[in-house]
Order: C-alpha cells, then sequence, then structure tokens
DNA sequence: TCATATTTAGCAAGCCGATTGCAAAAAGGA
DNA sequence: TCCTTTTTGCAATCGGCTTGCTAAATATGA
C-alpha cells in the first residue's frame, strides 16, 4: 500500500468538536495580530469548514452569500488570508491561473491529480513524496516547510468519451 | 541514490547538435500546423534554448530584445505557447501568480525545491515521484501525462541571514 | 524573379483575477 | 454609553494574460 486516496466528493465534513477547534485557532489569531472578531469572519470560517474541495475566492464567495448575501467578496478574500495565515487554508495553485483554498485543519498534507479534460480531481496522500522532500531539503540544505504535487491526466469517464467520439468518424 | 539534484545555474547549456535538432522539431511543428518560419520565431527558439532556468515571459522578452530590440511581447508570448505545443518547452506554475517556462528539450522530468526567503531555485529529478504517478494513475484509472512536484523552504543562505538578524537583537 | 495568397508581428485594447483606497459602519475597551 | 480602532464592501486599480486588427513578411506557383 503505497498510497491512501480519497474522492474529493467524499464527505469530509469536520466534527462539532473540530469546528470549535478550528474557531478558537483562528480567534486566538485574531487576537494575536490585534484584529477584531465579526459575524462575517466568523461565517466565511464557517463556510469554508463545510466545504470539501478546492474552491476560488470567487466560489466560496457564492457559497458564503448563501448564508448572509450582504458579506462582500473582499471580505472572503481578506478573510482567507487570514485563515491561510493561521495555518487553516492553504493554496494550491493549478495550471489555470486561479488560486484555489483548501482548509488544512484536521487534515494531513497531500496531493491533487487532476483531469485536463474535465477539470475534476482526486486526492491522494504518498508517504513516499513526503520522504522525497525531506531527502531532498537535507541534500541541499534546506529547511523545507512544505511542498505541493499534482499528476494531469485523463479521466475514466473522459477516455471513454473520446473513445466513442472516434468511433463516430 | 533516489535524486539526480542539478543547480539551476549551472552550464546547462545545449550543444550546436542539439540546438540544431530543437530547430528541426520547431521547423516540422510549424509545417504540419501550417504555419510559417520566420525569423522573429528562430531567434526567440535560440534565445530560449540559451536559458537555464525558468522565465517568465516578460523576462524572455528581455533576453530576446537583446539580440532584436524590434520583437515584440506578443511574439514572444505567441512563440512560447508554439513551443510548449512541440514538447520543447514546459510551463510551470510556482505560487505567485506568474506562469514561467523551461526548455524540455534533451532533459528529463524534473523537479523544483524554491526557497521562500530568496527566490533561488534547485533543480532535481527522482523516480520515486514517476513511480507515484504510474502508481496512483492506475490506482484511478486515470491515464497521466504529466506532473508537476515543488518542494518549499529556506535555503541556506537565507537561513544564516536570520540567523544573523537574530543575533543583533 | 515576380505576383498572389496566406500568415505574422506587434500595437493597442480588453479581459479577469488579485489587490487596495476610502468612507460609512461595527467592534470592543474604558 | 462614548470613543478609538478596525472592518466592510464598493469602486477603482493593478498586472499578467489574451486577442483584434492592419501593415509587413513569408511561401507558393507561374
Amino acid at each position: 500500500m503505497t498510497t491512501l486516496p480519497k474522492r474529493v466528493d467524499d464527505n469530509t465534513a469536520l466534527s462539532n468538536e473540530s469546528i470549535r477547534e478550528a474557531e478558537e485557532i483562528f480567534n486566538s489569531h485574531l487576537k494575536r495580530v490585534g484584529l477584531k472578531h465579526t459575524e462575517q469572519r466568523d461565517a466565511i470560517l464557517r463556510t469554508f469548514l463545510e466545504t470539501h474541495e478546492h474552491l476560488s475566492t470567487e466560489e466560496l464567495h457564492r457559497l458564503v452569500k448563501r448564508s448572509d448575501p450582504r458579506i462582500g467578496f473582499t471580505t472572503v478574500y481578506r478573510t482567507l488570508k487570514l485563515l491561510a495565515e493561521c495555518g487553516l487554508a492553504s493554496g494550491v495553485a493549478f495550471h489555470d491561473g486561479v488560486t484555489r483554498y483548501e482548509h488544512q485543519y484536521n487534515r494531513r498534507s497531500h496531493h491533487h491529480m487532476v483531469c485536463t479534460e474535465c477539470g475534476s480531481s482526486v486526492e491522494f496522500f504518498s508517504p513516499e513524496i513526503e520522504k522525497v522532500e525531506r531527502d531532498i531539503g537535507q541534500k541541499h540544505h534546506y529547511v523545507t516547510t512544505r511542498n505541493t504535487f499534482q499528476v494531469y491526466g485523463i479521466c475514466e469517464r473522459c477516455q471513454k468519451k473520446k473513445h466513442i467520439k472516434r468511433e463516430l468518424h
């Protein structure tokens, strides 16, 4: 067993306890840097923790507006930065120029395989990757902090679609 | 030996022969898709092959202008896309929102470790990574095409700088 | 070599996600 | 409650990426 894959659309919802813990982390981060606790920030964090996928700021904003339509894009944008600061969110750059975020709380480092046809993705964890990070850091005297690993390819469904298209000729 | 690292600033210049081969690949690609051979495209390819690092379109444009100041940004931009199409260049997305390109001819797939303080980077190749790509693709029935792997951290020099700064307090 | 058809070059404009200035509103300590 | 500080969110801006357009360059065929 080399990997522990997990479909993105699995139910990865956090327990109430985890959510409270995450709120705690966020609140103390705010206090530490002298910022205020607001309704909007709370709502954004809660919505964010409910998600399972990697969301652009745009997409999170759309979700947040469901619980409060008056929350603006800028606030979501800035809150996401705060969440990244205290380790609750982390950004992933796929190859389409849009930064996506995923919640990091109670999840271990993992990687993505992305279909270049339809954009769907699979998450997986691989201890080998973490080992390579350690090894290569040691070799070049870097103190490593994180890594990103993405595999690109074509998913089963899109392969079949292509097959059908070819048969029509 | 798990990795075959190579410093980015090594002399990785291609032989004349390799350059001719690359030009050949480019020319037949142009012919295949019904495009024309031009001085500018030639100059851009040649400059590109001389580089050793990952360049943004902007940066390559600056270099190209040294050999011909009248070559515009758009042409470099579009030529880079052509080069990517025929496999001579490939784009890498670091985490600063800028797409960088590196020449791919006569080089095998490799990865990057980037210093988050000063931006310098180290290239390395790791067969383990390629194996993980194959495994995870197989497991989820993807036909994989490529992967990107980046390690982030702090290089030796920047660690020392931080150390000195701390001692001044 | 020259004429003709096709593509290119590069300016300028547009696009789009990321970022910021600002004034009214909200938070929270005294 | 009052007052200071921070936040919010609109609107404007920024910056990299992309494209429309026309004069110029290239390839093809006579």
